[in-house]
DNA sequence: TTGTTGACCGAGT
DNA sequence: AACTCGGCCAACA
């Protein structure tokens, strides 16, 4: 992979400071860091799921692309929580190593075969679903 | 500026 | 069930 873009600098030197017209969403990485920070630990949610409670404005392929800033930001987004629609662990290749994306979740308790969760539809999190309690643990 | 590419998604073949 | 294709928006060559 190549290079990406800081959130935290002006990607482009040629047209800096323009995109940045509203500064209430800032950045749109940071809007997909966000919602990523609030997933709670043991739970996982999906690229779509990010993209549409984002504000629509967003498409699934942007939250992916963004995640590939989650890793150099200081926050430490909890990348290894999202996941494609299909519950596989679609970006465990880009973490430090191929497995640790595996292993943090199953340090959270979510289990994990062939690389997609096993209990995908039990430790799923809608991000945009918060009217919920959350007060039903899953474990 | 145009074109290609994506840690995706869903429908169609 | 496996594969292809279009679409979404942003960054890069």
């Amino acid at each position: 992979m190549k290079k990406y873009p800081n959130p935290k600098e002006q990607p482009s030197s040629t047209n800096a400071g323009k995109q940045e017209t509203d500064s209430k969403s800032g950045s749109f990485f940071e809007v997909v860091f966000k919602i990523v920070r609030k997933i709670p630990r043991g739970r996982v949610t999906s690229y779509g799921a990010i993209a549409e409670a984002s504000g629509i404005r967003l498409t699934a392929r942007m939250v992916g692309w963004a995640m590939n800033g989650a890793g150099r930001v200081k926050p430490a987004v909890p990348a290894h929580r999202v996941v494609n629609s299909k519950g596989i662990l679609s970006g465990k290749n880009f973490f430090a190593t191929p497995t640790l994306m595996q292993e943090l979740l199953e340090q959270e308790g979510i289990i994990i075969k062939e690389d997609k969760i096993a209990n995908f539809k039990d430790v799923f999190w809608d991000p945009g679903a918060k009217t919920r309690k959350d007060s039903k643990k899953v474990l």
